[in-house]
DNA sequence: CCTGAATAGGGCACTCTGCTCACTATTTTT
DNA sequence: AAAAATAGTGAGCAGAGTGCCCTATTCAGG
C-alpha cells in the first residue's frame, strides 16, 4: 500500500481547500511544476486515495428538504436480502451496516414528517426487519470534512 | 424557489453518471445546444441545486481505515458549546443534531479500535456531555446515491 | 398581434489537458 | 565506485473545453 508523504499531504489539503482547482493553480501554489503535479495526482488516483468526483446535488433541490438517520434492527441471517431490498428504496440515499445496537444504520431524505413516517413503514415491511428506529436530523452541524486530519499531517 | 423541469432532472442524471462530463458531452448526450446546457447550469447553480464540488479522498488512504458512528447525549442548553468543542476533535468528520434519542449523531474515522475508543473518551470529555453510544460501520452496504430519486422523476 | 423566454448556432480568445522529449538531481542497487 | 532506477524540471504542441458575445428562430402567454 502507498503511503502519502508530504508533498502529497499538501496536494490533497489544496484540493480540499478547491476541489476545482486546475493542475496548473495546484502546481503554482506548491511551487512545482506542472508534470510533477500530474504525475502525483495520477499515482493518488492509481493508489485509491481518491473515491472520485462529485458535483454535490442538493436534496433540497429535488424537494426533499428532511433528512433522517434509522436504525434497523433484523434477524441477522437475512441481512443481505434486506439491503437488496432497502436498495430498492429510492428515498434511502445510503446505508451502513454496524456492529453495536442496531444492524443497519440508513439515511433517507423526505418531503415531510408524514413522508418520512410512510418511508419507516416501508422499510419496516421488509421481510426479516424486526424494528426501525428514526432521529430526524436537524442540521449538519459539523459539515463533512477530513481538513483537520490533513492538516494534522503537516 | 426554482423548481426543476424534465431537462433539468435530466442534466443532473447525466451529472451523477458522470460527474465528470463537461458541458459539450452534456449537450451531445442531450441533444442540446452547448448554450443552452451553460445557461441551465448557470441556472441549477444560482439555485442552490449544487452543494459544490468535491474530489472525495479516501480517509483509508490518509491511515484511518475505520469509520464509526457515535450517538451523543448532552445537556441540550449547552449544546452550541458542544458543537464547537466537538469541531476541534479531528477525527470527527462530520455531525448532525438530532431530534429523537439522541442529540447528536457524531461520525468519525479512526485507525483502529483503540483509537476510536481514545477518540470516544475525548467526547465524553467535553463538558456537558452524558452519555455515548458508540457504532462501527461494518461497510457502507449502499453508497451514497441520489440517482433513485432523479429517475423517479424521469 | 406583440413580447419575452428558451433555444440554437456561430464565432473568438483563452486556458487546461494529455502527451512527449530532453536534461538534471538524488537515491538505490549492483 | 559505477550503473540504474526514480523524481523533478522545463519546454513544446495539438486538441478540447470554457466563458463570453451576438443573432436568429420558435413558441407560449398577455
Amino acid at each position: 500500500m502507498y503511503s502519502l508523504d508530504k508533498t502529497d499531504t499538501q496536494l490533497l489539503q489544496a484540493l480540499s481547500a478547491d476541489p476545482r482547482s486546475t493542475f496548473v493553480a495546484l502546481a503554482d501554489t506548491l511551487g512545482l511544476s506542472r508534470n510533477t503535479v500530474q504525475a502525483r495526482m495520477k499515482r493518488l488516483e492509481d493508489s485509491g486515495a481518491f473515491l472520485g468526483f462529485d458535483r454535490r446535488i442538493n436534496p433540497a433541490a429535488l424537494g426533499y428538504p428532511l433528512t433522517a438517520f434509522i436504525e434497523v434492527h433484523v434477524q441477522q441471517k437475512r441481512l443481505a436480502q434486506i439491503v437488496i431490498d432497502l436498495a430498492l428504496i429510492p428515498e434511502i440515499v445510503q446505508a451502513h451496516g454496524m456492529s453495536g445496537q442496531a444492524d443497519l444504520l440508513v439515511r433517507v431524505v423526505c418531503t415531510d414528517a408524514a413522508d418520512l413516517f410512510r418511508i419507516d413503514g416501508t422499510i419496516l415491511a421488509c421481510d426479516g426487519v424486526e424494528r426501525t428506529e428514526t432521529s430526524l436530523a436537524m442540521g449538519e452541524v459539523i459539515p463533512y470534512r477530513l481538513t483537520p486530519l490533513l492538516d494534522r499531517r503537516g
